[in-house]
DNA sequence: ACCACTCCTG
DNA sequence: CAGGAGTGGT
């Protein structure tokens, strides 16, 4: 009898198959980003062996080593520099924001449960006792070697740029200049914060967390703390600086995908789809897909037709062909996976090495989800909606799961920990990037076509290189939710349209690349057409065209809040975002 | 109280 | 896109 019930229905029962912590909260971001794995087209190796041997083999000692040559480092500087007005540079670089930051902590419980940044940074680094320092100078001493193996094995493949490690004088610093690599126009520092990206590495540091104390004098906690940060910082700068190498280097694999991907969308037209494409697609029951496949992946709208054989199938709304833009660009939303998939094991490897197990998220790829093209069209004034007969099921392209091995891959591993709160750098790195630049909304908006609603750990997580205070919070989470507005009143907008237009099967709207709706979104969003929209944002834009649509036709509309209930359903649709996102130097 | 959100306005 | 008001959830 609801109007919406052939469509929610499915759609539910799609979240709570394909994604059950999409479903875990309304916008808990928690869930999201841990037990989400974004999906990554590529990085399908779990656990098994560790690409670089080197680096991964001694880990844990190595990692050990590391931390407590960081630990000796950052008790240098401190006492020596840094010392003086600690509390006070830390909680504000440079934010004037006010006293805000005085209460809060976003914190994240992930992160180091025990150490309280607050106070207790204020004399620590005073009360290093003179005794501790030798010992720590000694330790530091032995430790510089122990860098350089570090480093080495870290980053064998820059080593041209850090030429013998020589600066390890510096500490951290080092580690940082070694990321150097090509400029990032927004973020002049992106050391601090990321210890959120890489599990593993805080989770083995938690383990610890019980041991270090004992070198540290009574306000060691503080410094322990920030040389945590510095650590893990300077880790995750190298699995980024490994991350970017490899993933811009096979440009050409990502780039095909997308290509072949879209051109294919063409003929697709009036056909019903080949028999094989077409079963393949439709064979693709939400039970079968993983947990994680959700929205994303396109199956979502076309299983709804599945589920309910009945519904007449989706025309597309398209209006207007707009010229194809991204034609080789690289894909953004998981497609298939390439055969270079050796080398975004590597990634994996290093992004997860850790207390796996947040791995098995695994996605399918589906997402692939093939434009419907829009045949010949009878473009409707409003432009979008096209109205057909019955099977025109969108013609399915050379699917995107290529093999049914694949199609599972384990995804990233999740980013579990976060910046644990940590809002601000510790002082030892004065330089952090500040507020939000343009950059940062770009990025924003090309994130928004995968998730409409982040967290706040969500946004930290994906914008390493950003200072998170209490307002750059605020101003990006208002980022998204203008977006959000700009989103849904075209929504509102092209689906009152169509209702004035006539239609009257909201299952017959469908977002097209070359539809009207599409255009302006991707104008919004994507104002140099340099991205290739996801097909997930095609699938989530189209439901959403239809909860509108239904919702207005059904006279909702009338009611003041009518509105939520589409929101609430789109929250959930959110879609994990690629890997490559989390690079503070992605969108360039 | 806080926070995040929507809605409205400039 | 930022501000501000109003709202609802904690």
């Amino acid at each position: 009898m609801d109007p919406n019930s052939g469509l929610l229905s499915p759609l539910s029962r799609a979240c709570s198959h394909l994604a059950e912590p999409c479903m875990e909260g309304e916008r808990s971001p928690a869930p999201r980003e841990q037990g989400g794995d974004p999906h990554f087209p590529w990085s399908p190796v779990p656990s098994s062996s560790f690409a670089d041997p080197d680096w991964f083999c001694d880990e844990n000692i190595q990692a050990k080593r590391a931390r407590v040559e960081t630990i000796v480092q950052g008790m240098c500087l401190s006492l020596n520099a840094l010392v003086p007005g600690n509390a006070q540079a830390r909680d504000s670089p440079y934010c004037p924001e006010k006293a805000q930051e005085r209460k809060r902590k976003q914190s994240l419980p992930t992160q180091q449960g025990p150490l309280k940044p607050g106070p207790v940074g204020d004399h620590g680094s005073r009360k290093g006792g003179p005794r501790v320092r030798e010992q720590l100078y000694q330790l530091k001493q032995q430790l510089r070697h122990l860098q350089k193996h570090i480093l080495q094995a870290a980053e064998p493949r820059d080593a041209a740029q850090d030429p013998g490690g020589s600066e390890m004088d510096k500490g951290p610093l080092s580690v940082k200049q070694r990321k150097g690599y090509g400029s990032r126009p927004w973020a002049v520092d992106s050391d601090h914060h990321h210890q959120g990206s890489r599990g593993d590495l805080s989770q083995k540091e938690k383990h610890r967390a019980s041991e270090e104390p004992r070198f540290l004098p009574c306000g060691g906690q503080d410094l322990l703390e920030i040389l945590r940060k510095e650590l893990t910082g300077a880790v995750c700068q190298a699995v980024d600086s490994v991350l970017q190498k490899v993933l811009l280097d096979p440009p050409g694999h990502l780039t095909q995908l997308g290509r072949s991907f879209q051109g294919l969308v063409p003929e697709g037209s009036s056909e019903p789809s080949p028999p094989e494409r077409g079963i393949c697609k439709d064979l693709f029951p939400f039970a079968t897909l993983p947990r994680r496949a959700q929205p994303q992946t396109g199956v979502l709208l076309r299983n709804l037709s599945l589920a309910n054989p009945l519904d007449p199938p989706r025309y597309p709304v398209s209006s207007r062909m707009i010229p194809r833009p991204y034609q080789g660009r690289p894909a953004n939303c998981p497609l298939t996976v390439p055969s270079h998939i050796q080398e975004n094991q590597i990634l994996s490897q290093l992004l997860s090495h850790g207390p796996s197990d947040h791995w098995d998220s695994s996605l399918p790829q589906d997402s692939s989800s093939q434009s419907h093209s829009s045949p010949e069209s009878a473009l409707r004034p409003w432009g979008a909606v096209k109205l057909r007969p019955s099977v025109l099921s969108q013609q399915q392209y050379p699917l995107p799961f290529t093999s049914p091995g694949l199609e599972r891959l384990p995804l990233l591993p999740s980013v579990k920990v976060e910046q644990g709160g940590l809002q601000c750098a510790p002082d030892v790195l004065p330089f952090s990037s500040e507020g939000l630049n343009p950059g940062h909304l770009k990025k924003a908006k090309l994130m928004f076509f995968f998730t409409r609603y982040p967290s706040s750990n969500l946004l930290k997580a994906y914008f390493p290189d950003v200072q998170f205070n209490r307002c750059i919070t605020s101003q990006m989470i208002k980022w998204f939710s203008n977006f959000r507005e700009f989103y849904y009143i075209q929504m509102e907008k092209f689906a009152r349209q169509a209702i004035s237009d006539g239609v009257t099967n909201p299952k017959m709207l469908v977002v097209l690349r070359d539809s009207e709706l599409f255009r302006a979104l991707n104008m919004h969003y994507n104002k140099g057409n340099d991205f290739e929209v996801p097909d997930c944002f095609l699938e989530i834009a189209s439901l959403t065209l239809q909860e509108f649509f239904r919702a207005v036709s059904a006279g909702k509309d009338s009611d003041p809040s009518w509105k939520k209930p589409i929101y609430k359903i789109i929250s959930k649709l959110d879609s994990d975002i690629p890997e490559i996102f989390k690079s503070s130097s992605y969108p360039q």
